[in-house]
DNA sequence: AGAATTTTACTGCTATAGCAGTAAGATTTT
DNA sequence: AAAATCTTACTGCTATAGCAGTAAAATTCT
C-alpha cells in the first residue's frame, strides 16, 4: 500500500506552500526562482506522488528545505574503515 | 547548480545499497519486495538524480528508511490555528 | 582454477513528468 | 463592485523513467 507514501507527498506538498507564502512568493515566482515550470510547482503542491526528485530537490533548494534520511542502522554507515 | 542535489542522491544511493546488503537482499529480491523493477533499483544505487519519489519511496519503505524535511520555519507549520 | 551468483549495462517499449500556453476560478486589492 | 493578481486546470508536445528481457562483467563460492 502506499498509504504511507501519500502522507509523506501531503507533508511535502504543505511544507512548500508554506515556505512559498512565507516567503512571499506565487507560484510562477518560484518556479522561475527554482528553474521549473508552473506546473511543477502546482503538482508538488498538490501532493503528486510521481514527481521526479530532482524536480523535487530544486524546489526545496529554492526554499532552503533539506531533507534527511533516517533509518535504524544509519548511523552505522559513517564508520566504513572495514576490512577482512 | 546541481551539486548539492547530486550529493543528496549519492547520499541516498549509499544508504540504499548500505541497507540491502545489510538486510542480506540483491538487487532483484529488493526489487520485488518493493515492488519496482530491478533497473530502478539499479538506478537509484547509481545516484540516478530524476527518479520518481513513489519509486524512492517504495524502495525506501522496503528498507525501513524514512524521510524527515528540515527547514529553520519548519517547526511554525504546525501551529495553523490562526485567523484575522 | 571453474561454477554460481550478482551486478552492470544495454535493448525496445509504454506510460507519464514536465514544459509553455491558455483560460477559467478564486482570491485579494483599490 | 470592479480590477488586478493568483491559483487551478486543461491542452499538445517532447523527453525520459521504468519495465522485462538479455547478456556481459564482476564478484563470490566451492
Amino acid at each position: 500500500m502506499a498509504g504511507n507514501n501519500i502522507d509523506f507527498t501531503k507533508e511535502i506538498a504543505r511544507a512548500v506552500k508554506f515556505h512559498r507564502t512565507k516567503s512571499g512568493l506565487n507560484q510562477k515566482q518560484l518556479a522561475d526562482l527554482a528553474d521549473v515550470g508552473k506546473t511543477a510547482v502546482f503538482d508538488i503542491e498538490k501532493g503528486k506522488e510521481s514527481v521526479r526528485l530532482n524536480t523535487l530537490l530544486k524546489v526545496f533548494k529554492a526554499l532552503n528545505i533539506k531533507m534527511k534520511l533516517e533509518s535504524p542502522l544509519m548511523h552505522l554507515m559513517e564508520n566504513e574503515n572495514e576490512k577482512s
